[in-house]
DNA sequence: TTAGCCAGTTACCAAAAAGTAAGTTGTAGC
DNA sequence: GCTACAACTTACTTTTTGGTAACTGGCTAA
C-alpha cells in the first residue's frame, strides 16, 4: 500500500497513481484468468519489456494490488496474483471494457 | 470521433487512448458540474499549463467526448461541454472516485 | 489609445516513461 | 563442465509528455 504521503488527495489521481497507465491494467487483466510467473506474464502480454513488466509489477505489489510468492519448487518460480484488493479493481476494470467495446462498434459502423 | 485505422483493437487501450491522463479525467470532472470556457477550465484545474489543456481539449474533440462552441457575445467565448458520449463515461468516472476514496481511507486508517 | 479580457499558439527545455539488448544469479539435468 | 530455464537487473537510448513563458489577435470600455 503507498503511504499516507505518496497518497494524492483527489481519489481520481490515486487512482491513476495506482493503475493507471495501460500495463498495468493488461497485467490485472491477464491474473484475473490465473495467476501466472514472471515469464510467462510477459509472453502474455505481447509487447511489454521485462524492464517494464519488471517495475510494474513491484509498483502493484507495493501498492497492495497484486501478491507476488516464490514457490520452491524446480525450477523455483515466482507467482503473480491478484490481492484481494486488486480483485475490487474488476468491475472498473468490466466497465471500461464494455465502454470501449460500444466505442469501438460506433467507430466501426460510421 | 476516431478513424478506423487509429483504433487500438483491445477496449481497454481504446479507453486510454481517449481518456487515459489525468488531465483529460480532470476536464471531464469538471465539464460534469457545467460548460466553461477556455479560461475558466484553465482556472478550475490546479497545475495544468494552457498548452496542455489546449492540447487535450483539442483530441478530446477530435474523439467526439466533448463539444466546442464558439458563442458570439462579447466578448466572444468559446464553450466546452461534455457530448454524450462524454456523459456516457460517467458511471466509469464514479467508479474510479468510489475505489480510490475507498483506498485513500484504507492507507489512512493503516 | 491604451489597458484588459478571452482564447489560444509558439518555441524551447526538462522530466518521465518506455524500448533495446546484454548481463546476472541460481538450480538442475545430461 | 556445458546447456537450459526462471527471474530478473543494468546501462544506454529514444520517445512521449509536460512545463515555462512569452506572444498573437480580436474585441471593448474608459
Amino acid at each position: 500500500m503507498l503511504t499516507k504521503e505518496e497518497l494524492p488527495p483527489c481519489p481520481v489521481a490515486t487512482c491513476f497513481q495506482l493503475f493507471g497507465n495501460k500495463w498495468k491494467i493488461y497485467i490485472i487483466q491477464q491474473l484475473i484468468e490465473q495467476p501466472l510467473g514472471f515469464n510467462a506474464l510477459h509472453r502474455s502480454i505481447p509487447g511489454i519489456s521485462q524492464k517494464v513488466l519488471s517495475s510494474n509489477l513491484k509498483e502493484m505489489d507495493a501498492a497492495g494490488l497484486i501478491t507476488r510468492t516464490v514457490i520452491p519448487e524446480t525450477p523455483i518460480r515466482t507467482e503473480y496474483a491478484l490481492s484481494e484488493l486488486g480483485q475490487s479493481l474488476m468491475p472498473i476494470i468490466d466497465s471500461l471494457v464494455e465502454w470501449g467495446t460500444d466505442y469501438q462498434q460506433l467507430v466501426r459502423s460510421s
